[in-house]
DNA sequence: GCGTGACTTGAACGATCACTCAAGGAAAGG
DNA sequence: CCTTTCCTTGAGTGATCGTTCAAGTCACGC
């Protein structure tokens, strides 16, 4: 089935991975089309300018947040917090696979663009949004382990904190194990949540 | 005292800015040299390239590190895990007094260049070193009160995960709070392993 | 006064950037 | 066969990039 592929969709999938290895600045019109095999004409039919192919890319990875990502990472593991920490691994295999020089595309896109369009700013945001969501989803699915109190959308932020923070100083290193012991810091977090959850339970 | 600054120093100071509020690559030298007066001539003459105008800030953040950061973050704290949270204090003013628009220059660049020259690379690494190198002091200082088998390294790049990871979210929602909770949770984490250290003191 | 080295001047260079547009298919409806 | 519409072609635009360099200025030892 070889699928012949949308001018947009062609340039919006050559983008994501032209911004996530080189980012948005460092990433010309003319790679793009040097990747797509396209002229400039025919990009620029499909998209006004080149901030609109960034709007595309972060609306495509916001639509494909579920499908492309959580899905996938998420498949035989049915316990919530085992998810949460699945999806962890699942960055972790990227930046091994990738010899630690990529990234959170978004995190990534976060810091570069330092005066950002409105638009895109918040399409960033909606990404981040979008992820702590789900992870927050998982701790409600978790609720009877964690303790009665617990700020779920702060501890779901956490871990993307981590994540990011994690993937950064693993990419500054070329070394995943910064990556990991960040990890291992948050297991250590959800463990001291959970004893205490199991030591005083029901109380608010 | 009307201070003739150095050539060199007059382009680090002005980079340093530059680099913080722009990034690297959006940065022309234009931009220097508008900002401080120069012509293009003095630059080069001063340094060879862009690059190393970037090299010599991130050896001015390195070395400025303690005097330009850390001691005026601790100047009447004691306590060493009052002034791990003073330091993040300090960067949750920078926030604030940047309206969310500046944030960790370290970070910013780390993940702004993607294909790194190993000299930056290494130079970024160092500045990170530098700062949980730091923090791994404190949390020395105050092992009396932590858990006998503590991973100290690794707690104190979790702080730094912390620090960077809110200002990245903070500076894309446009909100500090998004910092703070990422602090709050990490606070937590101080009081459980505190906690805990209290619970069962002395043990390995 | 004069030579010498350190530093400044600023126009100019080639490369590359995002972007434009007149011209030319190609397919479909009439 | 013609027209219309959609899409592609690719040379070309002006702007801006990092960088160069011949010429000029200046302070200082002789």
């Amino acid at each position: 089935m070889k699928t012949e592929l949308d001018t947009r969709t062609k340039i919006v999938l050559a983008a994501m991975d032209l911004f996530w290895s080189k980012g948005y600045n460092s990433t010309s019109i003319a790679d793009i089309l040097s990747r797509t095999q396209l002229n400039s004409g025919s990009l620029y039919h499909a998209f006004p300018g080149k901030q609109d192919v960034l709007i595309a890319v972060l609306e495509s990875y916001r639509d494909g947040l579920y499908p492309m990502l959580l899905e996938p990472a998420w498949e035989g593991v049915g316990d919530p917090v085992d998810r949460i920490f699945a999806l962890l691994d699942r960055y972790r295999w990227l930046i091994v696979e990738t010899e630690c020089t990529y990234g959170c595309p978004i995190g990534s896109l976060a810091l570069e663009l330092h005066e950002a369009d409105p638009v895109v700013r918040n399409l960033l945001a909606v990404n981040f949004t979008g992820w702590t969501k789900a992870i927050e989803t998982c701790l409600e699915a978790a609720a009877d382990r964690l303790p009665a109190g617990l700020d779920k959308a702060a501890l779901a932020q956490f871990v993307l904190t981590t994540m990011e923070g994690g993937v950064m100083q693993a990419r500054t290193h070329l070394d995943v194990t910064y990556f990991d012991r960040g990890v291992g810091m948050l297991r250590d977090h959800f463990d001291m949540l959970m004893a205490r959850a199991a030591r005083k339970p029901e109380t608010a």
